[in-house]
RNA sequence: UCCUGCGUAGCUCAGCGGUAGAGCGGGUGGCUGUUAACCACUAGGUCGUUGGUUCGAAUCCAACCGCAGGAGCCA
């Protein structure tokens, strides 16, 4: 029985058999206290283990972090603290814990356990972050299934090396000596995917509503709490849609998943709550059950000439928003999740429609308090002449993405998508600080250890 | 890649030119239905590395390495 289910238990029982860690052990003459964790919840289970009992010679090797299964009675604790505890009649270490066993009983820094990424989930901390990942990861599956979105697996190696984006990792089985690329394993350069937003359209396409959901690299030497070379993203493409309807489901995912994990990970998220940010229920709350602001770029712009702030970038119609204009939009003036749409079109990639106007795109980005941006997409062009057009203005070559711009010249249609960071999207439901905290293994710019 | 800060015991940190310290953790003993238990004793350190300044460097300077934060890029 897991201690999730044991702790469930209303009533005693007679016969429970439980296995975990040993988070502390405190003796007593003639019995000791164990607490114990596996994992299951955040929640550690007390146990009582007498002297004498099978197994009870060994107890002084329960150290903290040392594995063990215990055989007994689930009873009510006459303890405070916990209103049942394990009452063990047989005790086995199943394996030790020296005292090089680095985990303590007290708290430690993040960057501390993020040296030991193989034994920081038996924190509490980062049990509770990968409970989370975990439920958030099929949240987004459900959102998607019950609407009857197709989960499409997009290639993780592939030959497009554009989207203009991105530093790409070279996939090749090329060794030093040979440099011919036609020697190569698939007789042309590789990369490892960057997004799975070109293929996943031919299938949006064909299957109308799809979504991929997988891992992304970037060879960008970005030194941030929100950049990881590995990461994972999710990236819904809708036929027959356009921004409007792509912004829609935005703000409708969004929403949906942080009710979903107030719902299924209460415990967990009282602990972000309580160590980690002080504000995060709050603001879950009220992300939950408030509309979304929305503005054009256009208009953003002239919020943040009005702002009367100090920039160190000075904000002009033309170029990106920085981070700090960003900040300033989510963080202060509206104090809420925003999305800005209608970007300038010399700013955005080749494969964004472009409005009406000639001189914006289809383009949105999703902007949250303390992350910035969450969600980035558009509206695809959908015109072949238009397309062309922008290929040629983008030096993106016409024979290698001919594939691409086949979707236009059968059947085109207007189609929509974005493409959202799920380890920001967790950052943002349990409120750590730093991406390298929200995946187990992080890979980052000289450092890919376990 | 640029800017800034920090590397002292297993962990968190104090010391900032003159004999390396504390709390926690570990070990030993005691004690109690205990709850980050408590009490006593105890072990544990080339002060990131290399070079320089100085009678003398953990302390001042430089370079390098590592880590962190911010920026750019983006999800």
């Amino acid at each position: 029985m897991t201690i999730k289910e044991a702790l469930a238990s209303n009533n005693p029982i007679d016969d429970i058999t439980i296995s975990g860690w040993v988070r502390t052990r405190r003796d007593s003459k003639g019995f000791s206290f164990l607490s114990i964790n596996d994992g299951s919840c955040l929640a550690n289970i007390q146990a009582i283990v007498d002297d004498g009992i099978p197994g009870s010679e060994s107890i002084s090797m329960a150290t903290t972090g040392s594995s063990i299964k215990l055989t007994g009675q689930l009873v009510e604790s006459p303890g405070k603290g916990q209103s049942f505890e394990i009452k063990a009649l047989e005790i086995e270490v199943t394996g030790t814990a020296d005292d090089t066993y680095p985990l303590q009983k007290k708290g430690h820094s993040q960057e501390f356990l993020r040296e030991i990424a193989h034994l920081r989930p038996r924190s509490n901390l980062f049990g509770c972050v990968f409970r989370t990942r975990s439920r958030l990861a099929y949240a987004i599956h459900q959102f998607f299934q019950e609407k009857g979105f197709v989960y499409v697996h997009t290639p993780i190696i592939t030959a497009s090396d554009c989207e203009g984006a991105g530093e790409m990792f070279r996939v090749t089985t090329l060794d030093g000596n040979q440099t011919d690329k036609k020697d190569d394993f698939f007789g042309k350069p590789t990369y490892l995917t960057v997004s799975g937003q070109l293929e996943v359209e031919t299938f949006a396409c064909a299957l109308s509503n799809v979504y991929t959901f997988g891992p992304t690299f970037r060879a960008e030497n970005s030194n941030t709490t929100r950049h990881a070379s590995e990461f994972w993203m999710i990236e819904p493409e809708m036929a027959h849609c356009d921004l409007e309807g792509d912004m829609d489901l935005a703000e409708e995912m969004i929403q949906y998943l942080i009710k979903d994990t107030l719902q299924h990970c209460a415990e967990d998220l009282e602990l972000f709550g309580k160590f980690v940010d002080k504000g995060l229920l709050e603001r879950l709350h009220s992300v939950s059950d408030q509309a979304f602001q929305r503005i054009s770029y256009t208009e953003a712009v002239k919020i943040l000439k009005k702002s009367g702030m100090e920039f160190e970038y000075p904000i002009e119609w033309g170029i990106n928003l920085q981070t700090e204009h960003e900040r300033f939009l989510t963080e202060e003036y509206f104090k809420s999740p925003v999305t800005v749409h209608d970007y300038p079109k010399s700013i955005k990639p080749f494969y964004m429609r472009i409005n009406d106007d000639g001189k914006t795109s289809a383009a949105m980005d999703l902007l949250v308090p303390g992350i910035g941006e969450i969600i980035g997409g558009s509206q695809r062009e959908e015109r072949l002449d238009v397309l062309m057009k922008n290929m040629e203005e983008n030096n993106i070559s016409k024979k290698d993405y001919s594939w691409y711009s086949d979707l236009r010249r059968y059947g085109t249609v207007p189609h929509s998508g974005f493409g959202l960071g799920f380890e920001r999207m967790l950052m943002f439901v349990t409120g750590v600080a730093n991406i390298r905290d929200v995946i187990p293994f992080p890979r980052t710019p000289g450092s890919a250890d376990f």
